[in-house]
RNA sequence: GGUCCGGUAGUUCAGUUUGGUUAGAAUACAUGCCUGUCACGCAUGGGGUCGCGAGUUCAAGUCUCGUCCGGACCGCCA
């Protein structure tokens, strides 16, 4: 037998016991006529004391053992002289009668411990012993309890769990798709599925009216902190559904995560948003509503002034950061560099003090009186004491630079708790958008979502603005799950599909089969899928979903353990009947 | 496709601004001392193609160009 406790259990009411104990040797403490290891599993760490008066040839080889070996003992479990409050098991060690060594190990190439001392990539190259650190434990196993979770409430609510097929067809829609050669189909290709969405509509079709499925996608796009070319969704659907049906099935879900995984509760409904207040008052469609540092429009405070940025812009809009008057110039300054980052890229930014003492002082002085700026700090509710922050130009562009600096304002007034949740819906999204270079329509959500009940006449006059029946799950500024109400019979698909720019041949050949479905009978149907790793992501404090997934890849989508993807041999391209082309 | 940052001991980093003696620190590792440590302590020691290639120079870790690798981001991700 290897063990009889596991390492994290022993307490002091087993004073006496003899246990059998299997583990890794986490540090060897020497203390000339004693030795200390402590043995770590993934339950705890349990102290193991080794005596040279007792068994001095037992000590010596306590001695001998390095960093991760893995060794069995027997022994006694004694209480502490010097107990450690730090750990479960600091009141107790383990006199080791016993010792044997089931495994050596090399010098490992980090520290295995709370906090290691490797840097991210020889982590990934080796992360199977990085899987061994407690904190690298702590996202696997909350992982699970969510997946555990989620499969319990949807399964109470007879929700079925089927799988779909990986090896599918491509499709051109979207993202770019990962490709697999047949073998027995010379010149043709699977493609790995970016979403089970297709066969999840089937599945209504097929009469499975609540479905879900814990599933990996695959989308080959460039990758993020937060993207993975393969990565983890809660896919879900149902039938005879309405939008309500859905987001109310759906924050029941979330809460019940809430409260059985974090043990926070939502007594209230989550806040719903409409896309275009969404961009208007946070400059995002997923906005961070942990804290308010609402945008505000005041074009027609500011214009007509004098100043001419302001007056050629489409749009002027403020955000008040609270206490921060005092900024210096240098502070100011270091702002306007940060908007004018490539990534950001706003031309500048005025910025207007309302000082303690209820005077103004800004960079716009020469153009606007205090009057005029009062009447500013008015719309923006600003107290003396803070600091108001304007930019200009292009409306939507405006919209989205003020987005991103109210997000950096919120990081430097610490709003922004990691410990705090604030989930909300974004409704009514468009049902396109616009690509800005060619000029054609693409399908904001996926070409198979439903207009909103009631505009399908604007279908054909103002097609840019119909808005879809469409929502999104956010929680602190992430995006962790989205869905929609879907189209349900072949006239409305068509009609999609020719808007979206496809020939009725091209999606015949694309999408004939989920067509010829609809003509059997298709139930009203919605759904919505979550993104499972960056929902542990957000639950685990991480700001990577590599922390939460096993095995990840880096951000070239590249195996550093395994070191893939690798060339293969020349068989194997000749019976997939490939080529390679330099 | 693009922007930025980085690559120096097993590991994490300093050194590069201003080219110039034997490339340092911490930690890890090894040896010795140490009987209550838990970031043990003390002493000694080994450990470096300064990512790779080319160039400039009397001289390159340091400057230039190219290239590879890693990270963050923009585009992209219905």
């Amino acid at each position: 037998m290897y063990r009889t406790h596991n390492c994290g259990e022993l307490r002091i009411n087993k004073l006496g016991t003899e246990v059998t104990l299997s583990g890794w040797v986490q540090k060897v403490r020497k203390l000339g006529g004693m030795t200390f290891i402590d043995l770590r599993d993934r339950y705890g760490i349990t102290q193991l004391v080794f005596n040279d008066e007792t068994d001095a040839a037992l000590s010596e080889k306590a001695q001998k053992t390095g960093r991760e070996f893995v060794v069995k003992i027997n022994g006694t479990v004694t209480e502490r002289s010097n107990k450690n409050p730090e750990i479960p098991t600091g009141d107790i060690e383990i006199i080791v009668k016993k010792m044997e060594v089931l495994s050596k190990s090399e010098i490992p190439p980090f520290t295995i411990e709370e906090n290691t001392d490797g840097g991210e990539e020889i982590r990934l190259k080796y992360r199977y012993l990085d899987l061994r650190r407690p904190v690298v434990q702590k996202g696997i196993i909350l992982r699970h309890k969510m997946a555990q979770e989620i499969r319990n409430f949807l399964s109470n609510k007879e929700f079925l769990e089927i799988e779909t097929p990986f090896l599918i067809k491509s499709t051109p829609e979207g993202a770019r798709d990962f490709v697999v050669p047949s073998r027995m189909s010379d010149g043709k290709f699977y493609a790995l599925p970016q979403s089970p969405q297709v066969f999840k509509q089937l599945l209504m079709i097929g009469g499975y009216d609540k479905y879900f499925q814990l599933t990996k996608c695959f989308r080959d796009e460039d990758f993020r902190a937060d993207r993975q070319p393969e990565f983890t969704q809660i896919d879900c659907e149902m039938s005879f559904v309405e939008r309500e049906d859905i987001l109310t099935t759906f924050e029941e879900m979330t809460k019940h995560l809430f409260n059985k995984v974090m043990n926070v509760d939502f007594p209230n409904a989550f806040p719903r948003i409409e896309y275009d207040k969404a961009m208007e008052n946070y400059g995002s469609d997923k906005p961070d509503i942990r804290f308010e540092m609402k945008i505000h429009d005041i074009s027609k405070l500011s214009q007509n002034k004098g100043f001419k940025v302001f007056d050629d812009a489409e749009y002027v809009g403020a955000i008040c950061a609270e206490g921060l008057a005092t900024y210096s110039r240098k502070q100011t300054d270091k702002l306007i560099d940060f908007v004018k980052r490539p990534q950001i890229g706003a031309k500048g930014l005025v910025y207007v003090k309302y000082n303690e003492d209820g005077t103004f002082k800004s960079s716009v002085d020469k153009f606007y009186s205090p009057e005029d700026l009062k009447t500013w700090a008015e719309a923006l509710s600003a107290k003396p004491g803070d600091l108001i922050l304007v930019m200009s130009g292009e409306k939507s562009k405006t919209l989205t630079a003020l987005g991103e600096l109210r997000l950096e304002m919120g990081e430097r007034l610490n709003l922004r708790d990691k410990n705090k949740f604030a989930p909300l819906w974004i409704i009514d999204f468009p049902l396109f958008e616009k690509d800005e270079e060619t000029g054609q329509f693409h399908a904001m959500h996926h070409p198979f979502t439903s207009p909103k009940p009631g505009e399908f006449n604007l279908l054909e006059t103002n097609p840019e603005a119909v808005k879809a029946n469409a929502y999104d799950l956010v929680i602190n500024g992430n995006e962790i799950g989205g869905g929609s109400i879907r189209i349900h019979n072949t006239e409305m698909q068509e009609k999609m599909f020719e808007h979206l720019g496809f020939t009725k041949e091209g999606a015949e050949e694309q999408f004939g089969f989920l067509m010829k479905a609809f003509k059997y009978g298709a139930p009203p149907h919605g759904g919505i899928a979550f993104g499972l790793d960056r929902w542990v992501a957000l639950f685990n404090g991480s700001d990577s979903i590599r922390d939460v997934m096993a095995f990840p890849k880096n951000n070239a989508g590249r195996d550093l353990m395994i070191d893939a993807p690798a060339e293969i041999d020349e068989q194997q391209l000749t019976d997939l009947h490939l080529k390679i082309v330099k």
